[in-house]
RNA sequence: GCCCCCGUAGCUCAAUGGAUAGAGCAACGGCCUUCUAAUCCGUAGGUUGCAGGUUCGAGUCCUGCCGGGGGCGCCA
């Protein structure tokens, strides 16, 4: 049985229950019945609190209303008892096959196992990383890029489709400033004011200048001045976006949009939807300058988007944005964006709601910052300075695979410190090699168990499972769908990995104490074939979770 | 001044308003002739920043303070 159908199996006695008088209740009073794993294992297998959420509802006291239902409960086939606890919880215990059966359940499903179905027929336009074309991915970026990915799976694993788009902002005076700095570099000229330094620079720039040369171009370096920014922007920005892809790529990461800012205005989709805007009164002008209603949205003031001179400001390029975004199918707009951001929340959501769209439908994820730290001290990091520490450095640290668990399974709520030094010298420190290394294993005894000649096919006796981390492992393993549920509701991937290091220590635990492969001369029996069943679903598990992390599950360790 | 996030074990972090606040790392002590010891078992480690409030019950919700980070442009 699992946790959802036991669920089911308590509201059922619950409206039998109102039926037969037994509850003062209507049926509409009855919640969707939440039942949990116990902390404490002698409480049983599964407890719920509803008792203690109906009773004053139905006049009655939390214990009295809790021992009615328990009545009903320990009469479910399935259900091995179910008896009342402290202020009113009921812990239920399930017969051993129950709880068992959950095993076959589980390989049945393979890699659908957990799959909800909350987002089918949405279209989520999800952007993240969107880190500017003037250097490369910094450990920021890696943060977003690896929960950004994640929360893809996760939302495809309900059901939306997804779309993942970077956001190139290759249009303003940052490129500009990108530009100046590299023709600096390439003449030997120090970096300009509000330029950018760094080694990168000069490597783009001999990037550039090599490049020209290969093909034989002219010499770039005899065009004047303004024509050589020109031409040292535009190649060195596609550098630029070649490397940032590439390294997104090398991280696992790939998007099915690269949106350049530019294009939304060189198309004219800026001044269109502008116009539009204008005409249907959502903008309104003021001061020379045409304004939206952002303060609608808890905005502390309305935002330009027409300056006075008549130049579009950046927000106008959102609006337009956002439309674009619609009119490639999108239903919810999902933005990841750093804390410095935030104020950006109110913007976006006008911005849709002067389209006409409906505001909630942008949801803005605000992740906090993270920070470098050596020897224990904060390090700042500057992309102007050159101090950046980069998704690349990362990965050349502690690999892609420890690099996006690491990322991935704290909050986005919580800044998140970064030691290098520590990383490369304690790779433990990751617990993502505990939960490769349980996989591992299940690939392990899967492979050794095949040898003995022990088959799934064979046999299965779910009521066979008695030992006690085999009721802990099953009752883990139930778990999942909730995880995965809850984890797309919060939009928290963090709550995935968290879980798998659970799945991890109860598989280890119950690894230690039974064997699956027959010992001496014994004989291979149901008992040998349901734990392969057991161990094959704790794997599966393990593979399902970790994919949804990005992360790989390897056979071998 | 206003807005957002955070404050939990030495460190990094968990905990749909639920029972005795949990993991990993670090520390200390135990298990390898049997499916992988990156495992497992045990010990130690806490006034959940402070003070109130809400209720059967608060790390979680509300108010105020303290501390840290970030943001408040006709920049992009």
């Amino acid at each position: 049985m699992t946790p959802e159908e036991l669920s089911a199996t308590i509201r059922t006695c619950l409206l039998e229950g109102i039926d037969d008088s037994d509850f003062q209740l209507s049926p509409f009073d009855v919640p969707e019945v939440r039942v949990e794993r116990p902390r404490q294992r002698e409480h049983g297998d599964w407890a719920t609190n509803v008792a203690m959420q109906l009773a004053k509802k139905a006049g009655s006291n939390p214990r009295d209303f809790a021992a009615t239902l328990v009545e009903r409960l320990a009469a479910v086939e399935g259900i091995d008892s179910a008896e009342v606890a402290g202020p009113g919880f009921i812990n239920i215990r399930l017969a051993a096959d129950a709880a068992g059966l959950l095993a076959k359940g589980i390989v049945d499903y393979g890699k659908d196992y957990g799959r909800g179905e909350s987002l089918t027929s949405h279209t989520v336009n999800l952007e993240f990383v969107s880190a500017n074309p003037t250097g490369p991915v910094h450990l920021g970026g890696a943060r977003w890029a690896a929960v950004g990915d994640s929360l893809a799976r996760l939302l495809e694993f309900h059901g939306a489709t997804v779309i993942r788009e970077y956001y190139f902002n290759d249009h303003g005076v940052q490129i500009d400033n990108f530009a100046r700095s590299l023709v600096a570099a390439i003449l030997g000229e120090d970096t300009p004011e509000d330029g950018y330094g760094g080694d990168y620079i000069q490597e783009i720039a001999n990037q550039v200048l090599i490049q020209a040369m290969e093909v034989g171009e002219r010499d770039p370096l005899e065009l004047p001045r303004e024509e050589l920014q020109e031409f040292f922007r535009a190649r060195g920005v596609h550098l630029m976006f070649d490397q940032i892809k590439e390294q997104l790529h090398d991280f696992g990461v790939d998007f099915d949009v690269y949106f350049h800012e530019d294009s939304l205005h060189k198309s004219g989709k800026v001044e269109k939807a502008v116009k539009e805007l204008k005409e249907s009164g959502a903008l309104y002008e003021a001061d020379g300058a045409w304004w939206l209603r952002s303060t609608d949205h808890g905005d502390d003031k309305d935002r330009v988007v027409i300056k006075s001179d008549g130049h579009p400001a950046y927000i106008a390029g959102d609006i337009a944005y956002i439309r674009d975004k619609h009119e490639r199918g999108a239903d919810r707009f999902i933005y990841l964006l750093g804390a410095d951001h935030h104020g950006y929340i109110a913007r976006l959501k006008a911005a849709a709601a002067a389209l006409g769209y409906d505001p909630d439908a942008v949801e803005v994820i605000i992740g906090q910052l993270v920070n470098l730290v050596k020897d224990g001290q904060p390090v700042r990091m500057s992309k102007r300075a050159g101090t950046v520490v980069t998704l690349l450095d990362l990965v050349e640290v502690v690999g892609v695979d420890a690099a996006r668990y690491a990322l991935a399974r704290s909050s986005a709520d919580s800044t998140l410190d970064i030691d290098l030094d520590l990383l490369a010298s304690a790779t433990k420190e990751n617990p993502v090699f505990y939960v490769q290394y349980a996989h591992a294993r299940t690939a392990g005894v899967a492979r050794n168990a095949a040898e003995y000649g022990i088959h799934r096919e064979d046999g299965f006796d779910p009521s066979a499972l008695t030992h006690e981390t085999e009721s802990v492992l099953l009752g883990v393993l139930g778990e999942f769908p909730r995880v995965v549920a809850q984890a797309v509701e919060f939009r928290e991937q963090h709550r995935v990995a968290r879980y798998l290091e659970d799945v991890a220590a109860a598989f280890n635990q119950w690894y230690d104490r039974t064997r699956v492969t027959p010992q001496g001369d014994e004989e291979i029996t149901d008992l040998h074939r349901t734990r392969l069943w057991l161990n094959d679903a704790a794997g599966q598990v393990l593979r399902n979770g970790l994919h949804l992390l990005g992360v790989s599950a390897p056979e071998r360790m």
